[in-house]
RNA sequence: GUGCCCGUAGCUCAGCUGGAUAGAGCAUCGCCCUUCUAAGGCGAGAGUCCGGGGUUCGAAUCCCUGUGGGCACGCCA
């Protein structure tokens, strides 16, 4: 049924040397669909056949014998602009996703595979901001769409649940802390500790000292140590669960850097082994210079681990445990320096999957022009933006359609949804300006946009009360807009591809904007429910081919797809 | 200072591995609800694709250079 590479194979006797790939990779669609549906232009076979671009053009237009699936070809300018049966192509595309429905784009090509995807990955003791979100909704579309093409995915979280940071909150809940005041709100209550922690070692340098010491006794075992922070982090990862439940996030493991404390000195003895480690200013490190990068510290003065230390740590972890053929790791991009380094690292110890493991970086959020920091006060908490965003959702649900039922659930799904997709609509390496008139914009290109147009379409079906649509004559959906829709329909599985080729999932939402967008100018300019039942059962394909399209869209992102709203 | 990333309409952004007249949404202005959900549809205005070179039949896209902004660069993560 693809009709690309259908052309392509039709070309490839009048080509020369070309390859079907090259063939195929030449092909492209016209943007003004008057100039047909698929598009050969002839410049490059001007070297190959000496002749100008516009008589090999007009020689092939009259050469080519086509088969059914396409209608006509003609020379514009030295391009071959080819025109598809319309019929034959709306059968087709119509046909595939009514046998596949919510499979229709997923693929076997990541059959037998294992993908681990580290995502989210918060901080334990400081509270989940707008900027955590987005490592959060990437990771967890990527999982999706990985999955959908036939992956089996591990997803991890990776909590900030070790490090220095520990032994600044252990020194002021020792100095200031108060335990009722922590149960009744933790997240806050510790957040609120570790600034007071910051106020006060600037006045008195010493507190620093005094937290990496608390840190290297947590790293030994130490057992007052151990306890505040398991406490710590226990409280922190139940507030956690209730927002991953909102944004309907999971993972499947919660494995912290806490996790790896045990692992490390086989990683550090194996970095000795394989010579690779330096003593520098008393720390231990992986020299990079070679490599044009500065060095991989992998233990401090004191003996107590780092970042990179972890993560080299729970990479051979991860591979020898789950034998992934892909491992991403999804973090802004201030941390590209890190895993360039560390990536290295596992290279240089000869592991050959060094190659499969993989940063996926995404630009940073920012408030009213500055970075958010939860230290200095400039946070807008996940939490406000979702109940901001829901009840915002609620007001309109009262003035637009008050007489829906299971309100609370649709304003949920609509809210959240419009957050989710609002943070997957650009490009991931994009900086985000969060304003709250663009989290809370329900119109044009946004989450609730495509949600309604599915809603629309689900209605339509409702009313017909047709459960099955066996039998259309496709000949009624050869117009032009019908056409805008179904191309773009049957574009949608090499969509799915792309975005796992390019780990970006805003492909996926600008292209279910597209759908919903083709389909809208559809639904506005074309009775679904009309008296003639030929034109009504075929309309009515359209209509159902369309909601499964967008509601395969909607999951792959992460956002739900209510049926009223 | 060095390295990496970004610069497209007033704002937020698309633009696939170079291709035909650079596209959306928001905002502004105008039109369309007795008809399947107006969270919708149609139309208008709005561009030195940051500047300058180069490669090419062809450059927003590739290369060089300048410039503006962001990020990173040793005991934080």
């Amino acid at each position: 049924m693809d009709f690309k590479k259908k052309l392509s194979q039709e070309l490839q006797p009048h080509m020369g040397e070309m390859t079907h790939e090259e063939i195929l990779t030449t092909i492209e669609i016209p943007k003004n669909a008057e100039m047909g549906d698929f598009a050969f232009p002839c410049f490059k076979l001007a070297k190959v056949f000496r002749k100008a671009p516009n008589a090999i053009a007009e020689e092939l237009a009259e050469k080519l014998v086509l088969t059914d699936a396409f209608e006509k070809v003609e020379n514009i300018g030295g391009y071959l602009n080819f025109f598809v049966n319309r019929k034959a192509f709306a059968e087709a595309v119509i046909k595939e996703v009514m046998e596949q429905k919510q499979q229709f784009g997923s693929s076997k090509i990541g059959e037998g595979k294992v993908v681990c995807i580290d995502y989210s990955a918060p901080n334990v003791a400081k509270p989940f901001h707008v900027g955590h979100l987005r490592s959060t909704v990437i990771g967890n579309s990527l999982y999706r769409i990985n999955e959908f093409l036939g992956y089996k995915c591990v997803g991890i979280n990776h909590l900030g649940d070790w490090g220095t940071q520990f032994g600044k909150v252990i020194v002021a809940y020792r100095n200031w802390g108060n335990k009722e005041e922590i149960e009744k709100e933790p997240i806050n209550t510790l957040l609120e500790l570790y600034v007071k922690f910051h106020d006060e070692a600037e006045a008195n340098p010493a507190l620093e000292d005094e937290a990496r010491g608390w840190f290297t006794k947590m790293e030994q075992g130490d057992e007052e140590a151990l306890a505040l922070w398991n406490w710590f982090s226990s409280e922190t990862i139940k507030e956690l669960k209730k927002i991953y439940a909102l944004l309907d996030v999971h993972f499947d493991y919660y494995q912290g850097e806490s996790f790896y404390n045990d692992k490390m000195d086989a990683v550090l003895k194996e970095l000795k082994e394989k010579n690779l480690l330096q003593e520098s200013e008393g720390a231990a490190i992986v020299d990079l210079g070679q490599f044009d990068m500065p060095p991989c510290l992998v233990q401090k003065k004191d003996g107590s681990t780092l970042y990179a230390t972890r993560d080299i740590t729970a990479a051979i972890y991860r591979k020898n445990t789950y034998n992934f053929s892909k491992c991403l790791y999804v973090t802004d991009y201030s941390q590209n320096l890190h895993f360039a380094q560390w990536f290295k690292v596992i290279e240089l110890m000869n592991y050959p999957w060094y190659k499969d493991i993989v940063h996926i970086p995404f630009g940073r959020v920012t408030h009213e022009g500055r970075r958010i920091q939860t230290r200095k006060g400039n946070v807008v908490l996940l939490e406000e933006v979702l109940t901001g965003a829901v009840t915002r959702v609620k007001e309109i649900i009262e003035e637009k359609n008050p007489t829906l039922e299971n309100k609370e659930q649709v304003a949920q799904d609509i809210g959240i949804g419009a957050v989710i997709f609002n943070d997957l609509s650009n490009n991931r390496i994009k900086d985000i300006s969060f304003s709250w008139e663009t989290a809370f914009s329900f119109e044009g290109e946004t989450g609730p946009y495509v949600q309604y147009t599915h809603a629309r379409a689900s209605s339509v079906l409702r009313k017909a009360e047709i459960d099955v649509i066996s039998d259309f004559n496709a000949e009624i959906l050869t117009d032009d807009i019908s056409m805008m829709v179904l191309k773009e329909i049957q574009h949608f599985p090499q969509v799915i591809q792309d975005a796992e080729r390019k780990n970006e999932p805003s492909l996926i939402t600008r292209h279910i904007i597209d759908i919903a967008q083709a389909f809208n100018r559809f639904y506005h300019d074309h009775p679904i429910l009309v008296e003639d039942e030929e034109v009504k059962s075929a309309r009515l394909a359209m209509v159902y081919v369309v909601k499964q399209v967008l509601s395969i869209g909607l999951y792959l992102l992460g956002i739900k797809a209510p049926e009223k709203m």
